[in-house]
DNA sequence: GATGAATGAGTATTCATTCAT
DNA sequence: GATGAATGAATACTCATTCAT
């Protein structure tokens, strides 16, 4: 990797944890470059505008979960256990933990569902191609497969972004989660364990 | 409705209209004033602040979608369809019609934001008394009703709100609105019809 | 006059000062808020930009030179002194005299431009009415009278705004301005001392 | 020509045309190496400044321009004609017939006036030749030659430049021109069919 | 000769909010 | 109830110039 380049991924990293630390509209050019110690000019050397930057660091989050998500789809794993993963690791928000103080969901608003359009995006094919399978090897029955994913990220980032849901909320999902795909009910209640065991990392 | 609170109408109808058209960032306490031919001081005599007038005008909002919702609720109609009704009758977005220009979605997430979860908050309990009703007659069958009512709600405002919605997610919305209430099959079908009546309005 | 409008005007006179002795481009809105001693918002109140402000500058500087150069207009006076007291009293820079520092001429062309763009559209029918009165008692003997006097008042900025113009140049003026207006040789002769005059101040 | 030599001179031609398209402020250096496709180090070995490009560029524009004067001197005509052909020889603007798009003249003041004052400087010792053979062979009658060209010039660069004169202004300015230089009337009326010639075509 | 990463002072403009009258 | 003058912190972006390699 060039110099230029490597400098220009340091500074993606720095705006990327204060865009959620902070929120984007709160993170000003001047914060950033204090934060990297470099002169205002260096900063617009490397990115156009401050518009450009958010898109930048949304690319970089997109590329590192949907790699994520294709180790998981590349792994051996039963059908559903497969579908769950990859929607797991899809999460937004995965990345965030690792960050002491995460805005307010309210203050980042722009972040966060820019994020969620394309990660949709992105996601839909990829699970597409494991409900396909689900369907051959007869676990799932369901058509449209496109426009149900789509339904599940959506009630799954509706439902789960604020990590503060409950036992309820987890059982109908699951439900859903079955029916929406046509399978067998008590095919997806490995989920109730995945979620328990995520929220106590 | 005493002079005051007459005029403090207005100005909520004015800023409502402007936040729509213009987006809740891009319209400024300057061209609020302007346009209800007031001086900036009478503007904060009857708001305390910006955010507040954005908080009056989702109240507004709010308050009558709700009211139109619960008309609907108590007209004499099959609860399948009357589920339907009340569910279409909140769908934010339904006030915008009559304003010319809208701004992009984009530009006023935090607006579509905010209105989301309030009407999410609002609307579960009118919607689960229908659902409730529902399971009573035997038209559906379910457990964690208030849960599965939050679910569609959330899938009609990631599905629908952007009216490009195609037969396949209508299909696939269909069917899985039947399965989260334990409906029987081509019970809610006639929801297809009222989305493109909708649509050719 | 109301309070505002006075502090308009100081607001204007400060400007206008710092624009000649500095130079428009040279001239920040952080230096004139400064030296008016008020904040930037105050500023902003006033004028909508920096360039509505040059343009008000402009607005007055050109309203008082044609104010006094109405005033010559309406002396008593032999018609060729008259001529030439008005485009006197209408030199740009006349006002600048009383300053201490003026910028380069340079580093002022915009104002300078328009300044002078301005000024000919001003002066041209206000000098025609005097040379139309000239053709009737005979002293002058000219038609194109506009054309005539625009081209006058280009000489006249274009040989003396720097002020350092020789006896040969005013020699050929006097000439040329006679034969412009067809005035008989002489008749504007009394000019150089006028110039001279002037110098001398 | 050397190579150093020649790419600065391609710098220049590029440099110039920007500079005529977008006006000298709005040109940036970026914009510069850009269509030149060269580094910034690269620009900066070449010209030490921003400032010293502007005046190269008006060097070369006033050497091709004097450099055209100078053959139309040098050809066989008659006095009052060869005068006028080297005026119009100097237009500035000649040159810029040849590009597309040319900035509104009120945002290149900057060269503009640049230009003018420089080509002032050149052209009056080149006119007042030909003005003193004029005297010689009895078709002009002045005095003060050098001043009289000077107000020549002056009131054509401030008459004509913008290319929206009017037939009153032509007849005016044929007029003026003949009794500055003492010439019989008719001399230079020749000067009404050149203009419209040169704007036909 | 040529590169391009780094600089940093400079600039105009926005806007929610306050408060004396 | 109503006014409108005054505030000032905040902000994104520009650009000519330098210099180590």
């Amino acid at each position: 990797m060039k110099k230029g380049e490597q400098r220009k991924q340091e500074l993606l990293k720095i705006a990327y944890r204060m865009f959620i630390e902070k929120g984007y509209d709160n993170t000003s050019i001047d914060e950033i470059i204090a934060e990297a110690g470099i002169a205002k000019g260096t900063y617009y050397y490397y990115f156009p505008s401050k518009e450009d930057t958010l898109e930048a660091v949304i690319d970089m989050m997109i590329n590192e979960e949907v790699a994520r998500a294709k180790e998981v789809v590349a792994s051996p794993m039963p059908i559903p256990q497969k579908l769950a993963a990859v929607i797991y690791s899809l999460r937004p928000g995965q990345e965030e933990q690792n960050i002491a103080k995460v805005v307010e969901s309210n203050e980042n608003i722009v972040l966060h569902d820019k994020l969620n359009k394309r990660l949709i995006a992105e996601a839909v094919p990829l699970l597409s191609s494991i409900v396909r399978e689900g369907n051959e090897t007869g676990v799932f029955n369901c058509e449209q497969i496109e426009e149900r994913v789509k339904m599940i990220l959506i009630i799954c980032s509706g439902l789960f972004d604020e990590d503060d849901f409950t036992e309820n909320e987890v059982t109908a999902f699951i439900d859903v989660t079955e029916k929406i795909f046509g399978a067998q009910p008590g095919t997806m209640s490995f989920i109730s364990g995945l979620i328990l065991g995520g929220l106590e990392q």
